[in-house]
DNA sequence: CCTTTAAGCGGACCTCGGTCCGTTTTGTTG
DNA sequence: CAACAAAACGGACCGAGGTCCGCTTAAAGG
């Protein structure tokens, strides 16, 4: 996946090509049975692609997941960077982590399957690219709500990400049956206990 | 691992005896190469016992693995709900939330490789036996601060314990270089932040 | 167009988690 | 003690992720 490459050095026709046909199989063999029964020799058969292709392109089966994710990851990118307030810039910060959360819990509800299995390695959670990027938002975001001085801003951000857990949000909505109106509303009850000044208790 | 079992039907001679052996034998694995080379071969070679004998008493190398920590959980589980004060009873519940997550984290890093190792499968992190009691705790800690009636406290159970999941840990400590006494100073803002009333902004 | 070279390719191969099933052991009952 | 059923055992076996390395091919330079 060229998200972790900072510089994209662009692919031989051959191997371009290749991708796309990766891409395209495994999107479709996903459709077809499921997420679960997705293996790697299955999608480099589907492509008629050796399966050390797939490996090289890729790296393991979490890059080949989380570059099917790729495209909804991205346009939430540009949404909440360069889109239209409240997402986006223009809207106080405070309305932005709403929208931020309330997005980003109904985008991974609704490929729930897709994001739980390309969470990748615990030792790797937070060092992924969409993840980091998510994560310096909502930094910024907070530290424009204009905190205490002794708010930790990115420990609270790091509470807050953990919200957004694809595992956290599977439990809740699939074993625990939440609708999905509770889980925004205890996103927003979050956010406004989250910033501003530590309350004296 | 009978935690999961509520009756723990008691094991037949020689099944104890392997499974003694078994942990023996896998606790001195991981001193002697770390928990990553740990393989269940491995650890069955190292016991004189058959391979399928390891997976009939502990299911996978996950229960393995969570039963090499068992000792040190039910330990934290007796002090947490019997123990003398501030974890056991006796001190007001913010107190008790406070030295819960101090404890939770000290323990955790001690032993992060094993928990980080433990760490169940996305789908089974939030119904192991030893996070629901440790959630189940900390929602009684949070009803008794006498929250408001707009608080949803499961809600607010979920974030606290995301914020003592072994990969956050282990991110904040050694990727990013955390010191202990600034994620436990995080936790008390956390808790206290998220007692009390819901705040108006 | 020919040469060169580095990227790409493919599939045999390895490891390891997990399953299966025929055999062995335990302990209970008559 | 003998017989029996249930539990446990063990290791062959399987599937899938990931690696390796000799072969192929795109594309840049002469």
């Amino acid at each position: 996946m060229q998200l972790t490459a900072p510089e994209a050095a662009p692919l031989r026709a051959d191997a371009a090509r290749n991708r796309a046909r990766l891409l395209e199989a495994a999107a479709r063999l996903v459709e077809e049975q499921g997420v679960a029964r997705l293996t790697m020799e299955g999608v480099a058969c589907a492509a008629a692609v050796g399966k050390g292709t797939v490996f090289r392109r890729f790296g393991d089966r979490t890059g080949l997941l989380m570059a099917l994710l790729d495209h909804t990851e991205q346009r939430f990118q540009t949404a909440f960077i360069s889109g239209p307030a409240p997402l986006g810039p223009g809207a106080p910060p405070l309305e932005r982590l709403h929208a931020f959360g309330c997005h980003a819990l109904r985008q991974t509800s609704e490929q729930l399957d897709l994001y739980l299995a390309a969470e990748p390695e615990v030792t790797r959670r937070f060092t992924s690219a969409p993840y980091r990027v998510r994560f310096m938002h909502v930094c910024m975001l907070l530290r424009q709500t204009g905190p205490g001085p002794d708010t930790d801003v990115e420990l609270v951000a790091q509470t807050l990400m953990g919200y957004l857990d694809p595992a956290l949000i599977g439990h809740l909505t699939r074993q625990r049956g939440m609708p999905s109106e509770r889980l925004e509303a205890g996103w927003r009850d979050l956010v406004d206990r989250s910033v501003g000044p530590r309350p004296v208790v």
